[in-house]
DNA sequence: GTTGAGCGTT
């Protein structure tokens, strides 16, 4: 993995943990050992990585021994450009689970008591901003994981931005028709429910075979596989509604061996 | 081949 490879947290006990951001997507904690380990002893360096791609997400967390080290490859490596990229080195605050992170500092967590709250940052991003603004809009459940948030996030992370942007940018070239207040109305509709778009919208000029269908001759409807495909993946022998292939479908080729793998 | 504010894994 990105680790030195260990699996999971090693002796993560008295160790400063440091955030290295901005950094490249295609730097690898290799690349950023050797420079933080001339500055103090390297304990071990992480670099999350996306659950779906497994791309890395542009930051790193490099722990030290030490934290005059640590400090001192935060002023050395702070804004040190690497792979073209000016990364951001600054001392870690959120810890994976009860770590009790003091200035950047791990150290073991208290069975009881003093286990204050350590309220997080209120650090307010945009996206958060929409983000709520989107819950709200689908009433969906309030009280979800952090964890699963940001994932759920930084899925759609670029596509919010390229929605908002368009949404603030005033087309110069295209005039708002006079229906433009309409056409919002509307166009929320559809976001929300496009099944009523049809019968909502007579004066729509379409034709009758295309409902609304951007690119017919694309990849088939989902909706029409997944289903089936849940059914038949699960527990559907029978399946006389192949138009296609019989049930040999899945060893179209000889070569693919059914012990290959 | 793409992106760019941020806080982490077995």
């Amino acid at each position: 993995m990105s680790h030195f490879g260990r699996s999971g947290p090693p002796d993560i006990t008295d160790t400063y943990s440091l955030l290295v951001l901005n950094i490249s997507f295609r730097t690898t904690a290799d690349d950023l050992f050797p420079l933080f380990d001339k500055y103090g002893k390297v304990v071990d360096i992480f670099i999350p990585r996306d659950r779906r791609t497994g791309e890395s997400r542009g930051f790193a967390f490099v722990r030290y021994k030490y934290a005059d080290e640590a400090q001192k490859a935060v002023e050395k490596l702070d804004g040190r450009v690497v792979d073209g990229r000016e990364m951001t080195v600054q001392f870690a605050k959120y810890g994976p689970n009860a770590e009790r992170i003091h200035k950047g500092r791990v150290i073991e967590p208290v069975p009881r008591s003093r286990n204050r709250s350590r309220s997080r940052s209120p650090r307010r991003r945009h996206r958060d901003d929409y983000r709520d603004r989107d819950y709200r809009r689908r009433s969906r459940s309030r009280s979800r994981s952090r964890s699963r948030d940001r994932y759920d996030r930084d899925r759609y992370r670029g596509r919010d931005k390229e929605d908002r942007r368009r949404s603030r940018t005033r087309s110069p070239s295209r005039s708002p028709s006079p229906d433009y207040q309409k056409g919002r109305k509307g166009r929320y509709d559809d976001e929300r429910r496009s099944r009523s778009l049809s019968q909502d919208s007579p004066p729509r000029r379409h034709s009758p075979s295309s409902r609304r269908s951007p690119s017919p001759q694309k990849s088939p409807s989902p909706r029409g596989e997944s289903p089936d495909r849940r059914s038949g993946d699960g527990q559907s022998p029978a399946r006389s509604t192949s138009p296609r292939r019989p049930a040999d479908s899945r060893s179209p080729s000889p070569r693919n061996s059914d012990a290959d793998e």
